[in-house]
DNA sequence: ACCTGAACACCGTTCAAGT
DNA sequence: ACCTGAACACCGTTCAAGT
């Protein structure tokens, strides 16, 4: 019922509000001065360790030391709190030092640095994850799973530099974002599986294990099928969308040249 | 509050209680007879009229005519009911003529019906995709969308029988599903995101358009990137993954022959 | 056999009241 | 300024009771 659970003391933001104060005794979440920021951290947290069904306003009160009604303060309700967790998850990137200065080596580098930084927020939160997945996104231009101006921007203006056209720049934003979305739900996915379902005292869970003899092929090849191989499907496809922007940019890059020297 | 909405009369089972004495008064849901089948079909009904978040055992039981406790006979609890509602809506693909008898044109032409068959779904199902896309499988080796034991051993064995090695049919299984996730799943959200937000009053969700001065390349792309070409991109990308295939097969081909020959 | 009423524990949210 | 208590309408779910 009530969860005193000891976590993390160095939460994923990992700065320590510039080394003051800090009382260091109770296991409280960092009490003493409740702001937006923090509620939604503890929210995340809340997520990462009893899964999103869990959160409720009335037991994020409690893990922060608090009355729910409190949290209305800081937070206009339920679903706005939802988005913030999405935003502050996100926003995880912008702390990432594996991701930032896309200057340096091309666009495949920036594409592939700022790729694996999503999936290792994608691992980090897997709870969160199906979250920043589904919830409508704040303008239509905006796409799961990058939802951020400030990365849509920085996205588009890489590609521009680098030569893209603005239909092929956006296009690709598109096709990156698909690609991601489509990858991270699913290893997300097949890594909670082994852990959703809470029990399974025996044949409970039947549905799927039973009919199995009725699927010849599927009962051959399930040793392959429970395979884990997301890590490398992940690689090969991000090298093969990155070879197919490519081939967009040099067959536009080959017509202007075309046509500047007709 | 209280939806007294004259809908369908003919819903997706189509089926006319035999044509017997049937009141006609009353605008219920086809009553007398309530099985598990017609609860998880309301149930779709009510979430594609509705929304998920409207779905609830209370409303539901109303909209069927019942109170919410009656549904207790047909349905364990609410996480089974959204299960059912799951399973309910990909069966619709056994119905689908034009995804059927995939023996004639090959594989390619295969995984093209599928693959228009379950974008179909997803797009006369907005509201349900989420829940397709999210819920934990039933077992490890079953991927969203595809989550079917009988579509997936359909098809292993189509891909089997062209000549796709065990390996190779497995990893065509998934990348054909995340494709599947990636794009659907990004179509029905910039689907929703017009109807979603209930009223925006004037400047209320002033979130994203007023930051967007500060975002000048995504201000001078806005047309571009609010432009919908998910119809278009997803063509193009089931090609290339077709491809892609295809060249995977021409190639575990060519090293067979190469063994048998040497 | 099938449905309902009443009850329980728990939600999100509002608001006057406390400190 | 910040939090709480009490209250409201609504959940999912159980179970004895009705027909």
């Amino acid at each position: 019922m009530d969860d005193e659970r000891e976590h993390d003391p160095d939460s994923p933001e990992g700065r320590g509000a510039s080394a003051a104060v800090l009382p260091a005794g109770p296991p409280d979440t960092g009490r003493r001065g409740l702001d937006r920021r923090r509620v939604l951290g503890a929210a995340v947290e809340y997520i990462d360790q009893h899964g999103l069904g869990a959160l409720t306003m009335r037991r994020l009160g409690a893990h922060l030391g608090v009355e729910a009604m409190a949290l209305y303060r800081y937070v206009p309700g339920r679903e706005n709190l939802l988005d913030g967790v999405v935003e502050t998850v996100i926003d995880e990137l912008y702390g990432d030092p594996d991701v930032h200065m896309q200057a340096q080596h091309g666009w495949q580098d920036f594409l592939q640095r700022l790729a694996h930084g999503v999936r290792r927020i994608a691992l980090a939160h897997p709870e969160v994850f199906p979250l920043i997945a589904t919830r409508p996104p704040a303008a239509p231009w905006l796409r799961p799973p990058l939802r951020s101006l400030r990365w849509l921007e920085t996205f588009l203006d890489a590609l521009l530099a680098a030569g893209f056209s603005d239909e092929a720049a956006v296009a690709a934003y598109r096709a990156y974002s698909s690609f991601l979305l489509g990858h991270l739900l699913l290893e997300v996915s097949h890594r909670g599986v082994k852990i959703s379902p809470e029990d399974e005292p025996e044949g409970g869970a039947a549905d799927a294990t039973a009919d199995l003899e009725q699927h010849p092929t599927i009962d051959r090849l399930e040793p392959l099928l429970s395979r884990d191989e997301s890590a490398a499907e992940f690689e090969e496809s991000l090298e093969t969308l990155i070879e197919r922007l490519g081939r967009v940019l040099e067959e536009s890059s080959a017509r202007s040249a075309r046509r500047s020297t007709s």
